[in-house]
DNA sequence: CGTGCGGCCTTAGCATCGCTAAGGATGGCT
DNA sequence: AGCCATCCTTAGCGATGCTAAGGCCGCACG
């Protein structure tokens, strides 16, 4: 056989080490030279392994989506339950590594397991009364929802030079209102549209009335 | 005075000019060299206007998110109404930009005003019933929804190399239910996770998800 | 009427990027 | 033994964002 003889470099390591190196420099800081030098290469050697650079995201966006370990409910689990489990594991694997959901937004393909296991999911939805066009549309409104919450979360982190009280003070500073200003209030009370009770509302905003839909028709 | 003598450029026109050759080349080909000629000056010219690439990108999602036209409702118009309105004329905007998804996802900055504008949606929100918190979160899932749901949607357009029957049948090839699996039917039927219908369904399902927590505190 | 100065632009060039071309080592198969 | 596929190297191309240094040009001031 010809497999795991001397491999040195291979396509899953790369990924892996990709994703290691992701989480110290960022995707602005991934380059190739540097994931080379990572697996103790030249830049060069790594297309013999991949296409090019596109490839490597491609797969890295994949293994992200992958290590959130979706699928099917369990056996009795409620709908809603099981699609609040998921997008809850789905943004825990973006947010796992750094600039993860700018990751998979910028994929253009997902492999073909991938892909089955997205098919399975629909089943499930349309064993519980779901018409496959509406399973589809929650779990794709469900998932873009996850997407650009993350996106915005993990945009913003860069962006804290400053304290939060800080941030709040300069967003005094421009609204006439003062700090009455609803912005500000919800911002003090709620902690801005990100972290996780923000994102749980507007999950539990989706479900509910992916409900009131279902009860309606 | 000193405006308007002899500007030759100025920042609004390159973001004016940089969103035109946006739609031309799309985010990857938008090189600070090709504005530069687009505006008849050299490239380093450019950075007499701006500090860096980001700053013009901050800019031209502004420019984007400004184009939407949003703002506090018209008197008398119902919440529901107006989120719905607000949401559709905020994918217009994207969308009326190559790109312009990604754009505004990237950016780090919006300019003061916005936010103004921002703090004044809120503010009606909140004389219709809402918490401050609450209006927060509102608008904010229905702003990360629309983003992801766009980015998406501009995403999968230069993939779109083969016709929608070769997609299917591509995607058929790798389900083993073939032609039944739910994942196929609901693309036939409701034409996949991207387009108008598909957005509204989200969009009312948001919405009305809104109305329950509203109703029931 | 010079003249100096500041705003705006130019020419050069640096470091780095993704990627290609061409060739060298290495090890198994005939 | 010799060949060939596999995997990696060195060299280098075109392009990117951006900086350094200097030049032109009009306006205000002496």
């Amino acid at each position: 056989m010809c497999a795991a003889n001397r491999p040195g470099v291979t396509r899953e390591k790369m990924i892996e080490a990709a994703l290691l190196l992701l989480d110290e420099v960022g995707l602005d800081g991934l380059t190739v030279r540097r994931l080379a030098a990572e697996l103790g290469v030249q830049s060069p050697a790594l297309y013999w392994h991949i296409r090019g650079k596109r490839e490597l995201l491609d797969g890295m966006a994949d293994a992200i989506v992958a290590s959130a370990e979706m699928g099917p409910p369990r056996d009795g689990e409620p709908w809603q339950d099981w699609l609040g489990r998921r997008a809850r594991s789905y943004r825990r694997a973006l947010l796992d590594h750094r600039d993860g959901a700018r990751i998979v937004a910028g994929a253009a393909w997902l492999s073909p397991s991938t892909i089955r296991v997205f098919n399975d999911e629909l089943a499930a939805l349309v064993d519980r009364g779901f018409t496959p066009v509406l399973a589809l549309r929650t779990i794709a409104t469900i998932s873009q929802y996850v997407n650009g919450f993350v996106l915005l979360e993990q945009a913003e982190r860069p962006a804290s030079t400053q304290a939060p009280d800080e941030r709040l003070a300069a967003l005094a500073g421009l609204l006439e209102a003062g700090s009455s200003a609803p912005l500000l209030v919800a911002m003090r009370e709620g902690g801005g549209s990100t972290g996780g009770d923000t994102f749980e509302h507007g999950l539990r905003t989706l479900i509910e009335g992916t409900a009131a839909t279902l009860r309606t028709g």
